[in-house]
RNA sequence: CGGGGAGUGGCGCAGGCUGGUAGCGCAUCUGGUUUGGGACCAGAGGGUCGCAGGUUCGAAUCCUGUCUCCCCGACCA
């Protein structure tokens, strides 16, 4: 990982202290900033790109299920959640709610206007299941409407105790898919094919493993009969839920009333599914792929893949090296790359090329380009690559190569770059998951010193007051039931926790 | 909500006990010397010390109130 020789990016190692190594590389990367609200976060441009490269990639992945994009209000009337007995209990401690509509200056502070209270409170979205049903209920009349597919892009508000950057905010952006069927089969297949569909995105456009699987019974969405989820695990052994797909049943319909009349003539009530993912998936892609000098970006994501900076020396040379880098930018910029464009910046902000290299490097682009007067003389370029930025002295690995060749190999080079970062986080996945575990004080030992990885185990997938007594043990030791992940063993043994004949296998782990 | 900590140029902090011209590092700007592993020298600009009261000739400092943010727990995409 690191050798005394390297004079790393970042004032913190992963292995000193992973937080303040996560919150470093959030900083130092300009990915995004305290805001001075609560639990919200200023999202940089480098963040933000992220992003929109997530959205337009998972984007594509939506309208080509068929699913429609639409937009919601932000309000949603108290009156919507108390519709659904179990979802209004699972969001209830973490509403924002909206009280007023003016303020009153009363000895030069604004306060709410008493006179303005609002006839009935408006609930900032923690999600939108609620008014989408609304809409439902009116747009399905028939079963030839159905099924319907929908989908926002939106942010929404979770007032949590405690917020994280990009984990854990307080309005944090997502996308949430909204589906109605005419009956469970159709509903459930839908429920996997989104989760399908994150997964596969997590893995290819993310370079992030993850492991599917459905959420045991107390992990579940407030009101829906069945939560999958993709989990990814971070460097320091922790599990991160990067997205969610719900099968809703019927709950949601009948407290909206989404009903459509079969061909038989009769009333039937759809069965709804929804499913998200997040700027979690941010969060995620820092604490898989970043390492002591930064962010890591894979190329999939990075909102430019190819960085070209200038030496330049405040002299004749200049001109010449800047109408060297401007050919370049074009030539890249004709690339195509993962069946797009490649993203190119030719970085001419007038600053030192050292420091400018560096912050490059702390954000994770890909490929960076020093060009300068011997480079232009020799028609070469220097290339940096991001996930090979040391040789073995611990000097930076730059490689001198023929302008000509660089732009003809560039694409492999970024596609190798993407498979590189996928290949590691997916052996770390794989060789931090232990199967060998039979018993409940094995089990606890697994995780002791912080060591760190998940269990696989046989259990008997207890519910209620059993289930709950199995959750509170594992609570003790900070443990949590990841998910049941569909591709596991089948069981042949017996519970973990209760001794029965086990059915499945559940991933335990820490979680962020 | 419980326990801790912190609000002072853009960022990070000192000063506070013992009231007396608002300081340091980084960053920024200008000039010069440099330049392919985060340069150096010189100079300059930038703050009503979270907010509101109070004590005092005088408050960043003492007192009262208040707001906010961060960290650790209980809650969660």
């Amino acid at each position: 990982m690191s050798t005394p020789t390297i004079k790393h990016a970042l004032p913190v190692t992963r292995a000193h202290d992973f937080a303040a190594w996560f919150q470093a590389v959030i900083s130092e990367a300009d990915l995004a900033e305290e805001s001075g609200v609560r639990g919200c976060m200023v999202i940089r441009p480098w963040g933000y790109g992220i992003w929109e490269r997530i959205q337009k990639l998972m984007d594509a992945r939506i309208k080509a299920a068929g699913v429609e994009n639409c937009y919601f209000p932000l309000f949603i009337p108290l009156s919507f959640f108390e519709k659904e007995a179990d979802h209004v209990d699972g969001f209830a401690k973490e509403m924002a709610v909206v009280t007023h509509h003016r303020l009153k200056s009363i000895d030069g502070k604004l306060t709410p206007d008493p006179d303005s209270k609002l006839e009935e409170p408006l609930v900032v979205r923690p999600t939108s299941e609620t008014v989408i049903g609304q809409a439902m209920a009116r747009w399905v009349q028939s079963w030839r409407d159905l099924p319907l597919l929908t989908n926002q892009w939106a942010n929404v508000v979770r007032w949590e105790m405690r917020t994280r950057m990009f984990l854990r905010t307080s309005e944090f952006l997502w996308q949430e898919g909204h589906t109605a069927h005419a009956d469970e089969a159709d509903a459930r297949t839908e429920t996997m094919r989104a989760l399908e569909m994150y997964r596969d995105f997590s893995e290819t456009a993310l370079a992030m493993p993850v492991v599917a699987g459905e959420k045991p019974e107390n992990e579940r969405f407030p009101g829906a009969v069945a939560t999958y989820s993709i989990e990814a695990m971070m460097q320091d052994g922790k599990a991160l839920q990067a997205g969610t797909s719900h099968y809703l049943g019927t709950g949601f319909a009948e407290a909206a009333g989404i009903k459509y009349q079969d061909q038989d003539g009769g009333q039937q009530y759809c069965h709804t599914t929804s499913w998200g993912v997040s700027t979690r998936m941010i969060g995620g892609v820092i604490m898989v792929h970043g390492d002591d000098d930064g962010l890591r970006c894979p190329p999939m994501i990075a909102p430019h893949q190819v960085i070209i900076v200038p030496m330049l020396r405040d002299n004749d040379e200049d001109a010449a090296v800047i109408a060297y880098c401007e050919d370049l930018a074009k030539a890249l910029g004709a690339v195509d790359v993962f069946r797009e464009p490649l993203r190119v910046l030719f970085d001419k902000k007038p600053i030192k090329a050292a420091p400018k290299r560096w912050s490059w490097v702390k954000k994770g682009a890909p490929i960076i380009v020093e060009v300068g007067g011997r480079d232009v003389a020799g028609g070469n370029v220097s290339v940096l690559r991001r996930d090979r930025l040391y040789n073995e002295a611990g000097k930076l690995a730059s490689t001198i190569m023929s302008r000509d060749s660089f732009v003809a190999e560039v694409g492999d080079m970024l596609r190798d770059f993407q498979a590189v970062l996928h290949g590691e986080a997916r052996e770390r996945l794989v060789a931090n998951i232990r199967r060998d575990v039979t018993d409940k004080a094995t089990l606890a030992a697994a995780f002791e010193g912080d060591k760190p990885g998940w269990v696989e185990v046989e259990w008997a997938r207890p519910t209620g007051a059993a289930l709950e007594a199995v959750v509170d043990w594992l609570k003790s030791h900070k443990l949590t039931l990841r998910n049941v992940p569909l591709d596991a063993a089948p069981a042949d043994g017996v519970c973990v926790f209760t001794g029965e004949a086990a059915v499945e296998r559940v991933l335990v782990g820490r979680s962020y």
